[in-house]
DNA sequence: CAGAGTTTTATAATAATTATCGTTCGATAA
DNA sequence: TTATCGAACGATAATTATTATAAAACTCTG
Protein backbone atom coordinates (compact mmCIF):
# COMPACT_ATOMS: atom_id res chain seq x y z
CA UNK A 1 0.00 0.00 0.00
CA UNK A 2 1.23 3.46 -0.89
CA UNK A 3 0.40 6.63 0.96
CA UNK A 4 0.86 10.20 -0.17
CA UNK A 5 3.57 11.98 1.70
CA UNK A 6 0.92 14.14 3.31
CA UNK A 7 -1.03 11.12 4.52
CA UNK A 8 2.05 9.63 6.08
CA UNK A 9 3.04 12.94 7.58
CA UNK A 10 -0.31 13.11 9.35
CA UNK A 11 0.03 9.55 10.58
CA UNK A 12 3.55 10.12 11.85
CA UNK A 13 2.56 13.39 13.41
CA UNK A 14 -0.07 11.68 15.54
CA UNK A 15 2.56 9.57 17.23
CA UNK A 16 5.25 12.19 17.36
CA UNK A 17 7.55 10.95 14.64
CA UNK A 18 9.19 12.86 11.84
CA UNK A 19 7.98 11.85 8.40
CA UNK A 20 11.15 10.69 6.73
CA UNK A 21 11.20 8.93 3.41
CA UNK A 22 12.80 5.77 4.83
CA UNK A 23 10.24 5.61 7.57
CA UNK A 24 7.38 5.89 5.15
CA UNK A 25 8.71 3.17 2.91
CA UNK A 26 9.26 0.81 5.85
CA UNK A 27 5.73 1.42 7.03
CA UNK A 28 4.27 0.86 3.59
CA UNK A 29 6.23 -2.36 3.23
CA UNK A 30 4.78 -3.75 6.45
CA UNK A 31 1.23 -2.82 5.56
CA UNK A 32 1.54 -4.02 1.99
CA UNK A 33 2.95 -7.37 3.00
CA UNK A 34 -0.05 -9.12 4.32
CA UNK A 35 1.38 -11.68 6.62
CA UNK A 36 3.75 -11.32 9.45
CA UNK A 37 7.23 -10.67 8.31
CA UNK A 38 10.60 -10.59 9.91
CA UNK A 39 12.86 -7.54 9.88
CA UNK A 40 15.06 -9.19 7.26
CA UNK A 41 12.13 -9.72 4.92
CA UNK A 42 10.96 -6.15 5.33
CA UNK A 43 14.50 -4.95 4.75
CA UNK A 44 14.62 -6.89 1.49
CA UNK A 45 11.34 -5.37 0.34
CA UNK A 46 12.33 -1.83 1.25
CA UNK A 47 15.69 -2.20 -0.43
CA UNK A 48 14.00 -2.45 -3.79
CA UNK A 49 12.81 1.11 -3.41
CA UNK A 50 15.72 2.50 -1.38
CA UNK A 51 18.82 0.45 -2.16
CA UNK A 52 20.96 2.41 0.27
CA UNK A 53 18.78 1.77 3.30
CA UNK A 54 20.42 0.29 6.35
CA UNK A 55 19.10 -2.72 8.24
CA UNK A 56 19.44 -0.73 11.45
CA UNK A 57 16.94 1.77 10.11
CA UNK A 58 14.42 -0.99 9.57
CA UNK A 59 14.87 -2.32 13.11
CA UNK A 60 14.79 1.17 14.50
CA UNK A 61 11.55 2.09 12.80
CA UNK A 62 9.83 -1.20 13.53
CA UNK A 63 10.58 -0.69 17.20
CA UNK A 64 9.29 2.87 17.10
CA UNK A 65 6.11 1.85 15.27
CA UNK A 66 5.42 -0.85 17.85
CA UNK A 67 6.12 1.53 20.74
CA UNK A 68 3.80 4.14 19.31
CA UNK A 69 1.03 1.68 18.54
CA UNK A 70 1.19 1.89 14.76
CA UNK A 71 2.03 -1.79 14.54
CA UNK A 72 1.66 -4.61 16.95
CA UNK A 73 4.23 -7.17 17.80
CA UNK A 74 3.36 -10.76 17.01
CA UNK A 75 4.29 -13.26 19.69
CA UNK A 76 5.90 -10.77 21.98
CA UNK A 77 8.10 -13.36 23.58
CA UNK A 78 11.32 -12.99 25.32
CA UNK A 79 14.35 -13.28 23.14
CA UNK A 80 15.31 -16.60 24.62
CA UNK A 81 14.10 -20.19 24.48
CA UNK A 82 11.73 -21.32 27.20
CA UNK A 83 10.77 -24.86 27.99
CA UNK A 84 7.97 -26.33 30.02
CA UNK A 85 8.06 -29.73 31.66
CA UNK A 86 4.33 -29.74 32.33
CA UNK A 87 2.87 -31.92 29.60
CA UNK A 88 -0.67 -31.89 30.93
CA UNK A 89 -3.01 -29.79 28.81
CA UNK A 90 -2.84 -26.23 29.98
CA UNK A 91 -2.46 -22.78 28.56
CA UNK A 92 -0.25 -19.80 29.17
CA UNK A 93 -0.87 -16.29 30.28
CA UNK A 94 1.98 -14.14 29.02
CA UNK A 95 2.84 -10.58 29.90
CA UNK A 96 3.45 -8.60 26.72
CA UNK A 97 5.79 -6.29 28.53
CA UNK A 98 8.05 -8.40 30.76
CA UNK A 99 7.41 -11.74 29.03
CA UNK A 100 6.66 -13.62 32.22
CA UNK A 101 4.64 -16.80 31.75
CA UNK A 102 2.01 -18.25 34.07
CA UNK A 103 -0.04 -21.37 33.61
CA UNK A 104 -3.81 -21.23 33.37
CA UNK A 105 -6.09 -24.21 33.61
CA UNK A 106 -9.52 -24.68 32.20
CA UNK A 107 -11.47 -24.97 28.98
CA UNK A 108 -11.78 -21.49 27.63
CA UNK A 109 -11.64 -22.29 24.00
CA UNK A 110 -14.31 -23.52 21.72
CA UNK A 111 -12.20 -25.75 19.55
CA UNK A 112 -15.14 -27.02 17.56
CA UNK A 113 -15.84 -23.44 16.60
CA UNK A 114 -12.20 -22.81 15.78
CA UNK A 115 -12.02 -25.95 13.69
CA UNK A 116 -14.55 -24.52 11.29
CA UNK A 117 -12.47 -21.40 10.75
CA UNK A 118 -9.01 -22.77 10.33
CA UNK A 119 -7.43 -23.64 7.01
CA UNK A 120 -7.76 -27.10 5.61
CA UNK A 121 -5.13 -29.44 6.93
CA UNK A 122 -4.03 -27.47 9.96
CA UNK A 123 -3.47 -29.90 12.81
CA UNK A 124 -5.01 -28.70 16.05
CA UNK A 125 -5.00 -32.03 17.81
CA UNK A 126 -2.74 -30.74 20.55
CA UNK A 127 -3.52 -27.08 20.72
CA UNK A 128 -1.48 -24.75 22.82
CA UNK A 129 -2.94 -21.37 23.51
CA UNK A 130 -1.17 -18.28 24.72
CA UNK A 131 -3.09 -15.31 25.95
CA UNK A 132 -1.22 -12.02 26.08
CA UNK A 133 -1.95 -9.15 28.40
CA UNK A 134 -0.21 -7.04 31.00
CA UNK A 135 0.78 -8.43 34.38
CA UNK A 136 0.05 -6.50 37.51
CA UNK A 137 3.54 -5.15 37.95
CA UNK A 138 3.90 -3.94 34.37
CA UNK A 139 0.47 -2.39 34.46
CA UNK A 140 1.45 -0.43 37.55
CA UNK A 141 4.74 0.72 35.99
CA UNK A 142 3.08 2.09 32.91
CA UNK B 1 12.45 -33.44 41.38
CA UNK B 2 14.89 -36.32 41.53
CA UNK B 3 14.50 -39.59 39.69
CA UNK B 4 16.31 -42.82 40.28
CA UNK B 5 18.70 -43.65 37.53
CA UNK B 6 16.46 -46.53 36.56
CA UNK B 7 13.43 -44.28 36.25
CA UNK B 8 15.30 -41.88 34.04
CA UNK B 9 16.73 -44.70 32.02
CA UNK B 10 13.24 -45.92 31.24
CA UNK B 11 12.10 -42.44 30.31
CA UNK B 12 15.09 -41.85 28.06
CA UNK B 13 14.75 -45.26 26.51
CA UNK B 14 11.20 -44.51 25.42
CA UNK B 15 12.37 -41.69 23.23
CA UNK B 16 15.57 -43.29 22.07
CA UNK B 17 18.08 -41.36 24.12
CA UNK B 18 20.97 -42.65 26.16
CA UNK B 19 20.60 -42.09 29.88
CA UNK B 20 23.65 -40.02 30.67
CA UNK B 21 24.21 -38.33 33.97
CA UNK B 22 24.27 -34.82 32.47
CA UNK B 23 21.08 -35.49 30.61
CA UNK B 24 19.32 -36.67 33.72
CA UNK B 25 20.40 -33.65 35.74
CA UNK B 26 19.27 -31.24 33.01
CA UNK B 27 15.92 -32.94 32.84
CA UNK B 28 15.48 -32.88 36.60
CA UNK B 29 16.38 -29.21 36.71
CA UNK B 30 13.66 -28.35 34.21
CA UNK B 31 11.02 -30.37 36.00
CA UNK B 32 12.04 -29.14 39.43
CA UNK B 33 11.95 -25.51 38.36
CA UNK B 34 8.28 -24.84 38.15
CA UNK B 35 7.98 -21.98 35.79
CA UNK B 36 9.39 -21.50 32.37
CA UNK B 37 13.07 -21.03 32.43
CA UNK B 38 15.68 -20.01 29.94
CA UNK B 39 18.65 -22.16 28.98
CA UNK B 40 20.92 -19.89 31.01
CA UNK B 41 18.88 -20.36 34.14
CA UNK B 42 18.79 -24.09 33.72
CA UNK B 43 22.51 -24.07 33.10
CA UNK B 44 23.04 -22.22 36.37
CA UNK B 45 20.93 -24.74 38.28
CA UNK B 46 22.63 -27.75 36.73
CA UNK B 47 26.06 -26.31 37.40
CA UNK B 48 25.51 -26.63 41.13
CA UNK B 49 25.41 -30.39 40.73
CA UNK B 50 27.84 -30.77 37.80
CA UNK B 51 30.25 -27.83 37.85
CA UNK B 52 32.03 -28.99 34.71
CA UNK B 53 28.93 -29.07 32.52
CA UNK B 54 28.98 -27.08 29.29
CA UNK B 55 26.28 -24.66 28.20
CA UNK B 56 26.25 -26.41 24.86
CA UNK B 57 25.23 -29.63 26.58
CA UNK B 58 22.27 -27.87 28.14
CA UNK B 59 21.14 -26.45 24.80
CA UNK B 60 21.73 -29.74 23.12
CA UNK B 61 19.64 -31.68 25.58
CA UNK B 62 16.84 -29.15 25.75
CA UNK B 63 16.54 -29.35 21.99
CA UNK B 64 16.51 -33.14 22.09
CA UNK B 65 13.91 -33.23 24.85
CA UNK B 66 11.65 -30.91 22.89
CA UNK B 67 12.12 -32.91 19.69
CA UNK B 68 11.28 -36.15 21.44
CA UNK B 69 8.27 -34.72 23.24
CA UNK B 70 9.64 -34.89 26.76
CA UNK B 71 9.31 -31.14 27.11
CA UNK B 72 7.35 -28.62 25.20
CA UNK B 73 8.59 -25.33 23.91
CA UNK B 74 6.95 -22.23 25.28
CA UNK B 75 6.34 -19.46 22.80
CA UNK B 76 7.94 -21.23 19.90
CA UNK B 77 8.78 -18.06 18.05
CA UNK B 78 11.73 -16.78 19.82
CA UNK B 79 14.15 -16.55 16.96
CA UNK B 80 12.98 -13.41 15.22
CA UNK B 81 10.76 -10.36 15.63
CA UNK B 82 7.46 -10.31 13.76
CA UNK B 83 5.19 -7.34 13.28
CA UNK B 84 1.60 -7.05 12.23
CA UNK B 85 0.03 -4.01 10.64
CA UNK B 86 -3.50 -5.26 11.20
CA UNK B 87 -4.71 -3.42 14.28
CA UNK B 88 -8.24 -4.75 14.16
CA UNK B 89 -8.96 -7.34 16.87
CA UNK B 90 -7.99 -10.73 15.59
CA UNK B 91 -6.04 -13.74 16.68
CA UNK B 92 -3.24 -15.82 15.29
CA UNK B 93 -2.85 -19.38 14.24
CA UNK B 94 0.81 -20.30 14.47
CA UNK B 95 2.63 -23.36 13.24
CA UNK B 96 4.81 -24.74 15.99
CA UNK B 97 7.20 -26.16 13.45
CA UNK B 98 7.78 -23.53 10.77
CA UNK B 99 6.51 -20.54 12.78
CA UNK B 100 4.24 -19.30 10.02
CA UNK B 101 1.43 -17.05 11.21
CA UNK B 102 -2.11 -16.77 9.87
CA UNK B 103 -4.92 -14.58 11.07
CA UNK B 104 -8.12 -16.06 12.44
CA UNK B 105 -11.30 -14.19 13.08
CA UNK B 106 -14.08 -14.89 15.48
CA UNK B 107 -14.90 -15.13 19.16
CA UNK B 108 -13.52 -18.40 20.30
CA UNK B 109 -12.54 -17.41 23.75
CA UNK B 110 -14.64 -17.11 26.81
CA UNK B 111 -12.99 -14.08 28.34
CA UNK B 112 -15.48 -13.86 31.17
CA UNK B 113 -14.47 -17.35 32.15
CA UNK B 114 -10.79 -16.54 31.84
CA UNK B 115 -11.23 -13.41 33.89
CA UNK B 116 -12.26 -15.47 36.86
CA UNK B 117 -9.15 -17.61 36.64
CA UNK B 118 -6.42 -15.11 36.06
CA UNK B 119 -4.30 -13.59 38.79
CA UNK B 120 -5.42 -10.41 40.44
CA UNK B 121 -4.36 -7.36 38.54
CA UNK B 122 -3.58 -8.98 35.20
CA UNK B 123 -4.80 -6.67 32.47
CA UNK B 124 -6.70 -8.50 29.75
CA UNK B 125 -8.43 -5.48 28.30
CA UNK B 126 -6.76 -6.00 24.92
CA UNK B 127 -6.18 -9.70 24.77
CA UNK B 128 -4.16 -11.25 22.02
CA UNK B 129 -4.51 -14.96 21.58
CA UNK B 130 -2.22 -17.29 19.71
CA UNK B 131 -3.20 -20.84 18.96
CA UNK B 132 -0.39 -23.21 18.12
CA UNK B 133 -0.65 -26.30 16.00
CA UNK B 134 0.89 -27.81 12.90
CA UNK B 135 0.28 -26.36 9.46
CA UNK B 136 -0.60 -28.62 6.58
CA UNK B 137 2.84 -28.63 5.07
CA UNK B 138 4.66 -29.41 8.31
CA UNK B 139 2.16 -32.08 9.16
CA UNK B 140 2.81 -33.74 5.80
CA UNK B 141 6.57 -33.53 6.23
CA UNK B 142 6.52 -35.24 9.59
C1' DC C 1 16.89 29.15 4.72
C1' DA C 2 19.18 28.78 9.45
C1' DG C 3 19.48 26.37 13.72
C1' DA C 4 18.02 22.65 16.80
C1' DG C 5 16.97 18.34 17.21
C1' DT C 6 16.06 13.82 14.80
C1' DT C 7 17.18 10.31 11.88
C1' DT C 8 20.13 7.65 8.96
C1' DT C 9 24.11 5.10 7.90
C1' DA C 10 28.08 2.30 8.67
C1' DT C 11 30.05 -0.27 11.77
C1' DA C 12 31.14 -2.25 16.22
C1' DA C 13 29.33 -4.67 20.00
C1' DT C 14 26.43 -7.89 22.33
C1' DA C 15 23.39 -11.81 23.15
C1' DA C 16 21.56 -16.19 21.98
C1' DT C 17 22.25 -20.20 19.71
C1' DT C 18 24.43 -23.65 16.77
C1' DA C 19 28.39 -26.07 14.72
C1' DT C 20 32.84 -28.29 15.02
C1' DC C 21 35.96 -31.46 16.60
C1' DG C 22 38.93 -33.97 19.63
C1' DT C 23 38.11 -36.54 23.86
C1' DT C 24 35.43 -39.32 26.86
C1' DC C 25 31.55 -42.18 28.09
C1' DG C 26 27.96 -45.87 27.83
C1' DA C 27 26.09 -50.03 26.03
C1' DT C 28 26.72 -54.29 24.06
C1' DA C 29 29.12 -58.51 23.34
C1' DA C 30 33.26 -61.46 23.70
C1' DT D 1 35.74 -57.37 33.14
C1' DT D 2 37.46 -55.52 28.94
C1' DA D 3 37.34 -54.41 23.80
C1' DT D 4 34.79 -51.89 20.61
C1' DC D 5 31.97 -48.47 18.45
C1' DG D 6 28.77 -45.06 18.15
C1' DA D 7 26.78 -41.42 21.00
C1' DA D 8 27.54 -37.64 23.99
C1' DC D 9 30.44 -34.16 26.21
C1' DG D 10 33.21 -29.94 26.63
C1' DA D 11 35.76 -26.12 24.80
C1' DT D 12 35.51 -22.96 21.63
C1' DA D 13 34.62 -20.93 17.07
C1' DA D 14 31.02 -19.46 14.12
C1' DT D 15 26.54 -17.72 13.10
C1' DT D 16 22.37 -15.14 13.65
C1' DA D 17 19.55 -11.56 15.51
C1' DT D 18 19.61 -7.36 17.54
C1' DT D 19 21.26 -3.08 19.76
C1' DA D 20 24.63 0.69 20.50
C1' DT D 21 27.58 4.41 18.83
C1' DA D 22 28.93 8.39 16.47
C1' DA D 23 29.42 11.23 12.44
C1' DA D 24 26.85 12.99 8.53
C1' DA D 25 22.36 14.09 6.50
C1' DC D 26 17.82 15.34 6.94
C1' DT D 27 13.28 17.35 8.94
C1' DC D 28 10.84 20.75 11.18
C1' DT D 29 9.84 25.20 12.95
C1' DG D 30 10.45 29.96 12.87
Amino acid sequence: MRLTHQQFRDLAWKCGLAATHQRQVVYEAVIASHGHHSPEQIYAAVKKRIPSISLATVYNNLRLFVERGLLREVSPHSSTLRVDGNLKPHHHLVCSRCKSVQDIEGDFFDFKHISRQIPEGFDLSQPVVEVFGLCRRCRANR
